[in-house]
DNA sequence: AATATATATCAAAATATCTTTATATATTGA
DNA sequence: TCAATATATAAAGATATTTTGATATATATT
């Protein structure tokens, strides 16, 4: 139960649930690729993303100064039918800004 | 979205998730018997059934002065799946308790 | 070592949600 | 019609969450 409500938790929200839908579709990127993106301030953003960690969402690799958020590659089956549903709601999504050529991937 | 928010919010919440566990188990009852059973106050069950019902989760029936509360029959697609995965949480659960024989259906 | 950059964390204020208590509405039966 | 029962709603207080602004940490660069 308390892993079904973190996860519940996590998407009630309408900035996480768009976060999602930008990383399925931009694939792994660096907060401050998001925070250009988004227009939101980098300690809001950073939060969310936790929030998504810990629902088991996403994963994380840290390269040098930047981390790199990404869908989580192998989600368990209750994360991985609720990405499905994210990808089909079909959101109007900000464009990919990338903050700098130097956090590229 | 909005729709989305909705349903995951309705979600996000011990009891809510338990009710309709005891719906899925046990069908149609009336608020007294879910009164009865969960021993929770009459209008915090009632708040919370409206919630699952404005989610697309539960359906009304009136008879008399009962009021029967039922998983929706033909639920949408992100409700039903929702409702298996509750279904497989497994949830211990209270007893059935019958406030009287006069609101069975 | 000092500075700059990227991210995380913390605390306070702003919002939203849940519970409880009181009250309203609707139905039944005398 | 009146009293009793079942449910819904509203208001107030208690909790929880989100946002914001400030600060901390960690890495990279000079």
């Amino acid at each position: 139960m308390e892993e079904f409500l973190r996860v519940m938790g996590s998407l009630y929200d309408e900035t996480r649930v768009r976060l999602l839908a930008f990383l399925l579709r931009y694939g792994p990127l660096c907060v401050c690729d998001l925070v250009e993106s988004f227009g939101m301030g980098q300690s809001r953003l950073s939060r969310h993303l936790k929030i998504l960690k810990e629902a088991g969402f996403l994963d994380v690799v840290r390269r040098g100064k930047w981390h790199y958020y990404a869908i989580k590659e192998h989600p368990a089956n209750l994360q991985k039918d609720l990405l499905q549903k994210i990808q089909e709601l079909d959101l109007k999504l900000p464009k990919l800004q990338k903050a700098s050529q130097e956090c590229r991937l």
